[in-house]
DNA sequence: GATCGTCATGCTCAAATGTGCAGGTTGCTG
DNA sequence: CAGCAACCTGCACATTTGAGCATGACGATC
């Protein structure tokens, strides 16, 4: 080794600037000084001590992440508001039970406890509508005395069954107007009869007719969305026969919101049935200020995404895989 | 299922509040939005997205972190530089090269080529004092032209060799002043001899004695350190015979500073050979305004603890191994 | 059912931070 | 070595943020 000049360096490992950079970013991030009491320190401006900090962050020296566990949650709520145009969206998550029944059960309970607690936050006032099923069922039972004031609750479609398998829906409207001190509202009607003339027959029926209009002046809906398939409540109530399931399934029908089947794009999926469908059709929930829709348990992907694209949504509540789904296929 | 009230949650997986809290936490760290515009969407005050912020901050919620690979480094160099009451340090990292001698000779050019650069932003004036050895030769060679203004280049202890090895403390010397436009001052003498008269009467000749007293006079030293052992340079340049090294191994002796070879506790291990090394004592070179201590390579981890624990460094330069084993066994 | 304590809220004011700009320095080029 | 350009620095000023405090709502307690 001969003493002749500086060699050049092969890759100055850390420049004082940089050394600089990150001694501030400690000082500042680790210890909470202010960038005055960094820049005493380190013996620089208090403006250099923001330009490097701005540097080590632009350079993610430092990196800034939300690492809690619901974080994910919220950005699911984010992005379904963004993408669909709602005014809120609300992701639960479920923890597996390792039994997929189980899965569908806690799915359930938990979207219709958020549902409960965001419709408390959201104080719906006036007239509010309401669907039945399961998670509806669910919904009902979550929600406490007093969570807003209504003057009338009022049931959206027909769900008078024929079946052994009762739909409950008085059960879920009762239980809306006793906790709000509104007057109720039945629907004396199947959900699905047998010709539209029938349907018309009834819906143009004071029994049902006043109800109907009552629906249709509502500004509020709430409602769930149910799937197409052997088990659905709409067969087990007995309002669809083999042959209606098989037309329907021909004709891309993913799942029903308020009996009306949907096929993905968000359309009407057999005109035909719907107009056998006694309840509150679709462009008139879609006209209304605020609708609540929940969609809780596997396979619920497909519809939610149809009633999403047919923009009778304003508020969405979801479990994480639902919209975990409906955002990637959107 | 029966209605009947709202059955207690098991387990609210999300509040409100904390999704508010997520939502706030996004907008404003990755978004970048204000606290005021955060507000405004989500429809609270701005000091309520202040509170909230703080909440994700305390249940670390979020997360900032300093992620630069670099970063080691500096919390090293922070913790020596408390830890020892240091005016600073600096610790530079050593790609492995898989090879322990490439290693020991890349750690020694790092070192060096930091400890060049932190000096040059230290910008020395006067007298500086520098002693001998390979680091101190490697850092000599990476000084650039006028890297500071100084008046005298004095060496600080003794090199001249009896043996095939010569010091070549000359020559770093010479750089030093070259590169400075200073005067210098060499020391005509061995570094240890033979017996404490002898040394006496070579550091009151003014041969030695001149460069001596303005070895005390300077207001900076720079200096390495060096390890015990066989392939030391005091063993190779024929300073230190056998029983030398036995006396300094029994004496519990790591390493020397100066020629001054230290236990770990920081006191001179061998007070009877202390005497008959020719150069600044230990106690003058605490004295100083400014010393910097440069430390590269594997094993000098006891000896850079002892000039620490000594009192005889300002400024410490070393590898991250070193700097590493220094912290572990303060 | 009245009272007290606790807690969250929004305010004012001060501290902290970001931004655009003018002056100065460095290093490059002809 | 002059001229130029890019860059860096520090400053005044506007914006943003934090701290302490008064107020009001809610729930608990006696």
């Amino acid at each position: 080794m001969t003493i002749s000049a500086a060699r050049p360096r092969q890759g100055e490992p850390l420049s004082g600037e940089t050394r600089l950079m990150l001694r501030a970013a400690q000082l500042y991030y680790r210890l909470n000084l202010t960038q005055d009491q960094v820049g005493e320190r380190l013996g620089v401006s208090r403006f250099k001590v923001g330009r490097l900090l701005d540097r080590a962050l632009r350079e993610s020296a430092v990196r800034i992440e939300i690492v809690h566990p619901a974080a994910r949650l919220v950005e699911l709520e984010d992005a379904l508001t963004h993408r669909f145009g709602l005014r809120g969206a609300v992701v639960v998550d479920v923890a597996s039970t390792g039994s997929a029944p189980d899965d569908e059960l806690l799915a359930r309970e938990r979207v219709a406890g958020a549902a409960a607690a965001h419709l408390a936050s959201l104080r719906p006032t006036g007239a509010i509508g309401v669907s039945w099923g399961r998670t509806m069922l669910e919904l009902a039972a979550h929600l406490r005395p007093g969570w807003t004031a209504a003057t009338e609750i009022v049931q959206l479609n027909g769900a008078t069954s024929r079946s052994a398998r009762p739909t409950r829906a008085h059960e879920i409207v009762e239980r809306f107007g006793a906790t709000t001190g509104a007057a109720i509202r039945l629907m004396a009607a199947p959900a699905i009869v047998g010709s539209p003339e029938l349907r018309d027959a009834l819906e143009e029926d004071p029994s049902v007719g006043e109800t109907l209009a009552a629906a249709r002046a509502a500004a509020t809906a709430v409602f769930s969305m149910g799937v197409l398939g052997p088990d659905s409540v709409h067969v087990a109530s007995g309002y669809l026969n083999d042959a209606d399931l098989a037309a329907l399934e021909d004709s891309g029908a993913v799942g029903d919101v308020l009996g009306r089947f949907l096929s993905l794009n968000g359309r009407v999926a057999l005109p035909s049935l719907d107009r056998r469908t006694i309840g509150l059709p679709l462009e008139e929930l879609g006209a209304k200020a605020l609708t609540v829709a929940l969609a809780a348990g596997a396979g619920r992907g497909p519809i939610a995404l149809a009633a999403l694209r047919a923009g009778c949504v304003t508020v969405f509540v979801a479990d994480e895989t639902t919209a975990a789904w409906v955002l990637d296929h959107a």
